[in-house]
DNA sequence: AGAACGATCGACT
DNA sequence: GTCGATCGTTCTA
């Protein structure tokens, strides 16, 4: 299974973001293999972008994280009940990372819908909004604080180019899909931020 | 010690 | 579209 490398996640940010589309991401649990397909990333860079948690180069208990090797998964809490999944980026100690919030379901679907849904039934509606959020993605993958500072180029929680490099079985890629940018959600508080198109989705071309 | 707030979600009108 | 849930993090004093 062929990790994206610690230099893929040492670069640009936003290049990461973007290129971050259509990569597989894998978790697993026990000896379970959950993966998704990333169709939806936002960039936060601490440098310059007062969205970020470590906005100019601020360094808390959490935000230590985002300081340490690219290639490290940075989980918080957010809102009291609620985590989001995010990956380090740029070289060691620029604090930067790209925030999962969309993934189309490839493998261990049952286990995820279970994560997320208990024994409730999988409806229409559920199906639809199965992954579509940073929440929703962490529950599914069962990834909580304790999973934060998970190395990505280990066992548990790794990327990979494509569904074969996962160990996978091989599915078409959609033809005619391309990438839509535009402001991040949630960001209203961060003045002159909150505008930045930092946010980039997979999307069907018409 | 206390208060304000949040990179969200699901239920509801 | 609106709104409440729920608690760790951060800042103020």
């Amino acid at each position: 299974m062929a990790r994206l490398s610690r230099e893929f996640y040492a670069q640009d940010t936003l290049e990461a973001a973007r290129a971050l589309l259509g990569k597989v991401l894998v978790r697993r649990l026990g000896d379970e293999l959950l993966a998704g397909r990333i169709v939806e990333t936002e960039a936060y860079v601490g440098r310059c972008d007062k969205a970020c948690h470590a906005y100019g180069y601020r360094r808390t208990a959490r935000t230590e994280t985002l300081f340490s090797q690219p290639g490290t998964a940075y989980i918080y809490l957010i809102y009291g009940m609620y985590h989001c999944l995010n990956f380090v980026t740029e070289p060691e100690g620029e604090p930067a990372a790209v925030l999962l919030r969309g993934l189309e379901p490839l493998a261990g679907t049952e286990t995820m819908a279970r994560l997320r849904y208990g024994d409730k039934p999988l409806t229409a509606y559920r199906r639809k909004n199965f992954l579509n959020g940073p929440g929703k993605v962490c529950r599914a993958l069962a990834l909580t604080r304790a999973e934060n500072g998970l190395d990505l180029t280990g066992d548990t929680l790794f990327l990979c180019d494509g569904p074969e490099d996962a160990g996978l079985t091989p599915f078409p890629v959609p033809a005619g899909e391309t990438v839509a940018a535009g402001p991040r959600i949630g960001v209203d508080y961060a003045e002159e931020a909150r505008d930045f198109p930092w946010r980039f989705r997979l999307v069907k071309e018409e």
